[in-house]
This record gives structure tokens, sequence and C-alpha cells, in this order.
DNA sequence: GTTTAGCACTCAAGGAGAATGAGTGCTAAT
DNA sequence: ATTAGCACTCATTCTCCTTGAGTGCTAAAC
């Protein structure tokens, strides 16, 4: 059976439908969204071919017609009118990009959230790194005669620092020879390199430079450990029960304890392309299966890319969000995709 | 009328039976729950009188009893047994806080998450400064000709670094005095302080430095003015779709917004007992009028307090959580309260 | 060979009673 | 003061019925 045209017009007006209402959508109804016109019964026909086909479902006999993940799934790939954005959402969204986001830790999260309330679904937001993170440079800072301050600058010019405690006195002086040791074997390196050189040098500097050099190595371990962890933000959650489909409690707490609780177990679906559309079961978490997701990707500066995720039911609002969502993509890479801003100068070429 | 010894037991085992079961609780349950031997009827007398008096409500007429909120209220002043934590227990959360709660950012969200496993309850977590956080110290860092690390300590002793990119370049050697003069200046003041003073040194400094040092200042006033925010944490708000209190979607909603999407806003309620029970409408905030919180605050330090809430239905087991959350208040002060750990040593009387 | 009118059929949703049963309040006897 | 007993209330559940939206099929019309 073949997929004609007016067949293809049929799912796209389903879709719309459904999406709108959340409503079976019957052969008199498309009959009044139709352009040419027909009688119901012929629709009835095309409508029974389209299930036949696999684009449409029935939720039982005496219903209408309910789109198919197929159906969505062609209906995104072919039929969807890319939405256009008015000027005032284009002046919406570029107002409250205009925010601080300056602290590149705030960057994924904040533009998860900002995406959140802007396309009225909840959303994920998480960052990819190209590459490994290590340590980029160390620096110690004395406080008094206890302790010292680790500052510690990452190769994605994170810096991070804490107040570091000894059980022994140390010399102000000795910390710079301490730090240069630090900056010529600790840096560039991984984690199990650093407690191997760490092992080799514990009988060639005196106990003292130990116990403070692996102190600070400990720090600097955490750091890229946690630096290369997924960290996933999610915003907008409550938003979920908003939807009918969420309206069993059942359905609404196994997405829900996903998305505030247990966020680190969302998997995050490849973002090669820079826009993503899973429906239902295309999604391969479990939790998914009835959802949909949109994803965009954007860079942050050279070395990074992040990573927002829109979640709904599978009658979510393509068209709009995925409108929405790839503009914000487009300004976020604009905004930190170049190493022009205060977040970012690799100099490794140097 | 007075409240009898007999009316009282009765109270009891209506509050006991309703946290465990949700359903109001009739004259012949209570009977076979009550040690003395009595009829019905005579239950159902001291019910009318327990109704009478504001401690018992009616869901309608020909259903159980269930508490009030005053109910609640003499259950937990005088009528709650004092539930002590089982071996097994006190062994679980010990071994669970033996965990990496090194990062002062981290202990306050941790401790919350723990209580939410610990209690299976949701919780809120916050931190309230004793004082207003300053800068305490200043650090600057060459990194390249065309930006430098800014190291600000606070007088919380966190310790907070960025790269600060220049227009100017800047030479090496004029950092040490630059961060000498912010060290003399711009410490132990408040943001309002440090741009009046930021002003008075514009005609005393070099154009480069000024522009370097209000860099430092502008990142400092930032870093004071976030600390200075309570930071709202919340953890296992899913766990509120269980309760069938909160089966209503719109209940459910109302706090789950709260707690996941505008944990700001919650209101804190203040903590100067170590451990405080809020029931029902004593809660401010409307969206907790018909839940309970039960709240205990922990020492961080010498200047913070750590406030746990955890946050349930009015018909909430407040025994029980109330024994688990004031042995870990009791554990975290024990654990962070003191200056010994590496999270905390403030000198200020040397 | 489409298209359409017409009709029998299906089935969820909603409403009206009726039965059930848990629970009450009251009264009169203990 | 307590209790047995009884009439009463009312949410819940079930059944039965109606309604109406929607379908599939057939036979005629185009």
């Amino acid at each position: 059976m073949e997929l004609t045209d007016r067949k293809k017009q049929i799912l796209k007006v389903v879709v719309e439908s459904y999406i709108e209402t959340a409503e079976p959508v019957g052969s008199k109804a498309i009959v009044e969204k139709m352009a040419s016109r027909v009688s119901s019964a012929t629709i009835r026909n095309e409508l029974a071919d389209l299930e036949e086909l696999g684009y449409l479902e029935k939720p039982h006999t005496s219903a209408g017609r309910i789109p198919s993940p197929k159906g969505y799934r062609l209906y995104v790939n072919e039929l969807m009118e890319k939405h256009a954005l008015s000027l005032t959402e284009t002046e919406k969204i570029n107002a409250a990009m205009q925010g601080k986001m300056a602290e590149l830790d705030q960057v994924i999260s904040k533009a998860g959230q900002m995406v959140s309330t802007f396309v009225d679904y909840p959303t994920f937001a998480a960052a990819d790194h190209k590459e490994r993170i290590t340590v980029k440079r160390f620096e110690l800072i004395p406080v008094d005669d206890g302790s010292f301050i680790a500052v510690v600058m990452l190769t994605d010019s994170r810096v991070k620092s804490q107040v570091l405690p000894l059980q022994l006195p140390v010399d102000k002086e000795e910390l710079p020879p301490i730090s240069h040791l630090l900056n010529t074997h600790f840096t560039t390196i991984t984690t199990g390199e650093m407690n191997t050189r760490l092992m080799n040098l514990s009988d060639q500097v005196t106990g003292q430079w130990f116990l403070l050099i692996s102190r600070v190595v400990e720090y600097a371990g955490d750091l890229v450990q946690e630096a290369g962890r997924q960290e996933v933000y999610t915003s907008g959650a409550s938003q979920l029960l908003k939807f009918p489909e969420y309206q069993d409690i059942g359905k609404a707490q196994e997405l829900m304890s996903f998305m505030v609780d247990n966020k680190e177990d969302l998997p995050l679906p490849q973002s090669d392309a820079p826009m993503q559309i899973l429906i239902g079961p295309e999604n391969v978490s479990a939790a998914l299966k009835d959802s949909s997701v949109v994803v965009a990707s954007y860079d942050i500066g050279d070395h990074m890319r992040g990573l927002i995720g829109v979640v709904g039911p599978t009658r979510m609002d393509y068209a709009t969000v995925a409108a929405r969502l790839s503009y914000f993509a487009e300004n976020l890479t604009r905004m930190f995709g170049k190493k022009q801003l205060p977040l970012k100068e690799d100099d490794q070429n140097e």
C-alpha cells in the first residue's frame, strides 16, 4: 500500500490535533480541518490504511485514532513545518540570555533552566568533554603555620581552591619549590599516573614535603575525578505533572524520580547532530519509553559541548520545542563557543 | 471538659493508627488496640468529647476519626514515645556518614540527601550564617600576559578562584603590590563599602591597576553576595508522590514545584531549638499548609548552622523521623561543629 | 476505481439505583 | 460511668442503562 499525499496530509492533521488536545481524533474532526472537501467515510478508509501501515493506533474500537511512535517519526521527519520564532519570542530569549551566565559551572545548569521556562517542558542539561581533563597548573599559598591554600587550575580553565590543613608547620619559603615540583611532575597526567609518581617520590623528598604534596595531589585527584564525572542538571521537572499522560501517579513518579533524584542515571543520548528527536521507544532508557526527548548541543569553549534535552510526553509539541531549542542552542554556541569570553583561554600551543 | 488519661490514650491510638494506615480510625479498631477493656460505645463517647475539644476530626458522618493539627500537636508534645534507634539503624547511619563529605559546599546538600534516604521522606537542606560573610584574603596569580587568577578566601574559610582575563597586558611584578592593596583595603567589608572604596581609588592609581582591581573586586562582590544568599538543596522530592495524600495531582504539583523548581522560595523556619516540628497550618508557607516539617539544625564550624527539614504529610511518622533526624544532626555537629576538621580554621584571635 | 451515504455495531463514559458495610449517635438498662 | 442495642448516615461499589462518538462495511453514485 502506498503512502499518498492525502494520507500524509491526514496523518499531519491527526498528529497536530492530538498534540493539541491529547484526545483521539475522529474522522469527522479531520474532515473539518482538511483543505480538500471529502466525506468522513473516505477519511475512515484512509485512516484504516494508515493504521494498517503502522502510523496510527486505536485506543479502543469506538475511539478515534492516535499517532503511533512511527507516526510521530514520519511527522517529525517530513510533515512538521519548521516553526519560525516570532520577533517577540526571539526578543524574550535574547533578553533572558543577557543574564549572568559568567561562571562556567553555572552556564550549563542556567541554560537548562532558561530553556525549561521558555519551552514549558522539563529539561535536563549536561556537558560533554571532548578531551580528558587534567591539571594544568598548581599554586600554593601560605595561610598560617598550620595550613595553606591549594589552587588547582584544570585544562578546561576552571580554577578550584581549598584550604588544606597540615599536622606539621610549614615554612613559607618552601612552598614555591614545592609547587614548582608539582607543576613539573603532576600536570597533564591521569589520577592513576599521579599516584604512581607520588609513590616514586616517597623516598626522594623529606617526609614533610611528601605529606604536603600528597595532600595536594589527593585534592587534585578528587577534582579531576569530579570534573570527569558527568554532572547532570534538571529543571522544571514538576511541570511533568501538568500533562494528562502523567496523571497516573505511577508513571509520573517513575520519570520524576529520575529527573529529580537520580539525574546521574539518566542515559544521555549521544549528540552527533546539532539536534535530535527521540520518540517514545527510540529512547534507550526504559523510564522514557513513553516519553519523547528533543536534544540539542552547543559549544562551550573549544573542548566542551553542552547538551540540553527537553523532556515531554510523546505528544510533545515538536515543532515549537524544536524551533525554540535550536535557536537557544545556536545562541549559546555564539556566546560561549569561541574563546573570546571570560570563560576560556587555553594556550596549549605556547 | 477535661482531658483525662484515657482520652489521651485514645488520641494516641488514633494518631498512630492513622499514621500507619492513612485511614480514618473507628471506635471498634480502637478498642482492639487499647490496653484497658472497654466497649466501643464508651470509646465513641470519648471520641465525641475529643472531637468537641478539637483534637479529632471526621471526614464525614459515618467515617472514623482522623487527628486534627491540634491533635498531632498534643501527640508530638506529650504522647509520642521517643523512639530509640536500633543498633542496626545507628550502624547504618554511621556507615553512611563515613563517606566523603569533605567539601564544605557539599556537606549541606549531602547531609540532606543522606537524611532523605534514611527517613524515606523528602528533605530540604540549607545553611545559616551567624555572621555576615566577607572577604578574608585576596591572592593574585599570573597566568599569562592577558590574564591572571584571582583567589579569594572568605571568612567562612571557603576559597574561590577564577581566571580573570584583561584587555591590557599586566606585568607579573605588579601583582603582589596589587594584592597587598586589595588585602589592606578590601577585606572584611561589605560589597557596598567595596564599591565606595573602589570609587575613591579611581584617581589614586593608574588606569591599568584600576581596571585590574575593579575586575577582582567585582568578582569578590559576586562571591560575597552569593555566599550571603541562602542556597537551598532538596532531595528525594519524588518520594512525595508515594503518599496517598498527594495522589491528588494538584496538591502534589504545588508542593513539588516548590521542592524541585523554586527551592529558594521555601520559607525556612527559624531554628532556635535543635529540633522543631511544624504541623500543617503551623507552617508559614501556604504550600505547606497540609504538610508537616521536622527541622533540625547542626553546627558547621563556629559560624554556621546547617538546617535539615524533613517534609511529609501531616500524617508523618513523627516518632521515627524525629529520632533519626536528631541522631543525624547530633552526629553532624560532632563531625563538623568543631574546628578540628579539614574544613575550618578561623584564627581571628591571633 | 474512487467516493460517499447509510446503517449496524462497538465501547467508554456517565448517571441512577440498590446493596453493602463501616461507622456513628442516642437511649435505656446495668 | 459503662455498655448493649438499634436506628441512622453516607462513602463505596456494583449493576444496569443510556448516550454518543466513532468505526467498519456495503451498496450505490460518480
